[in-house]
DNA sequence: ACCTGAACACCGTTCAAGT
DNA sequence: ACCTGAACACCGTTCAAGT
């Protein structure tokens, strides 16, 4: 990449985060460029579509993610670890407010640039829930799909500004559903969270 | 209403009737006022906003499910009640794609043209959820916004094609978590829906 | 190779002018 | 009273013209 090029890259994903964070991630892509005093044109030859903008903004977190998930993997008791794990990529969709509906629509559609991390998430969390399942902690009657559905319900009320007071219970609530013994969720979730 | 006024106004309900199952609740009112034969202006005179037009569409859908919570109210017993009920919101929601993200809105709006409706559903349903309570057959720890919240939630599932398939077994898995004998659900949910 | 911004086809909303 | 549609201020997306 030329030079000057990168340094449009950088800047629009710069102003890109600031304008995403105020207005969701619906927000205007002329204002966006507008605000990195680029041309529309250069917003779309580098982030062709919407997703592929929002995919880098969000890159960083889905590796997160990733690595957090692998972790769990082997270090925690397999029920903290999945509800620990769901707890932040809900926080993850959550700061950046809209999102999940793009997500929820990527992971059936192979075109979208969000398809390949959305698939990567549902994976996680699937390994987590068999981990969960597998020692009995996690009810046996659900997969990764349902898991991946969970959690984009629980982002979308937490971008609902009516709904989102009611969050935290209702993730305690839908994770208490998924376990086995939903007694242990207080003792590790009450203060966890995810920073991105 | 002038007899010409009347005419308009039933036509553009039934135009978009139309148009909102085509396209959902965040379809064009140029396109409605276009596929009615009638001026933009026209259209907003009869409904200054949005909701207003939304309200207009699901005011009968409301009404039949304040009549069915209060039948539901002494004929049933409360968990296939508030169960039964539920299910019903939900699928009113569902028939008007995306109208759920306004009603989560309007619920603290009371500018908004759908805020009576909905809190008439959500004092509905905090009804049917303390009489389950009461007969020790609903979680204590919840009230008529946790409800409300979970409503929206499976609809909003409902309405993402790529989550829809997992609805049902997530409303079963949802409902659960509300009752304290979940194990009754299947007997009473498998083949309730609510035609709208 | 990259950038620009006009051009096009859409919106929602308002309101002066008509009947 | 009611209707109309132009006008305004926005979009997303494309692409010819520039450097």
């Amino acid at each position: 990449m030329r030079a000057d090029a990168k340094k449009n890259y950088d800047h629009l994903l710069t102003i890109a985060r600031e304008v995403v964070a105020e207005h969701g991630a619906d927000a205007s892509l002329r204002d966006i460029a507008r605000r990195a005093d680029v041309g529309l044109g250069t917003l779309y030859r580098h982030f062709p579509t919407r997703e592929a903008l929002l995919e880098t903004l969000l890159r960083a977190g889905f590796d997160a993610l990733t690595l957090r998930a692998r972790e769990f993997d082997t270090a925690d008791a397999p029920d903290h670890a999945l509800v620990s794990w769901l707890r932040e990529i809900v926080a993850l969709a959550h700061s950046h407010r809209g999102v999940i509906a793009s997500m929820a629509a990527a992971i059936e559609d192979p075109d979208s640039a969000l398809h390949a991390s959305c698939v990567t998430m549902k994976a996680s969390g699937a390994r987590l829930l068999a981990r969960a399942q597998a020692a009995g902690l996690a009810r046996a009657d659900m997969e990764g799909a349902d898991l991946f559905a969970l959690v984009a319900a629980l982002a979308w009320i937490n971008d609902q500004a009516s709904l989102a007071p009611r969050a935290d219970r209702l993730f305690q609530l839908i994770a208490g559903a998924i376990l086995v013994h939903p007694g242990r969720i207080g003792d590790f979730t009450a203060h966890a969270s995810a920073e991105n």
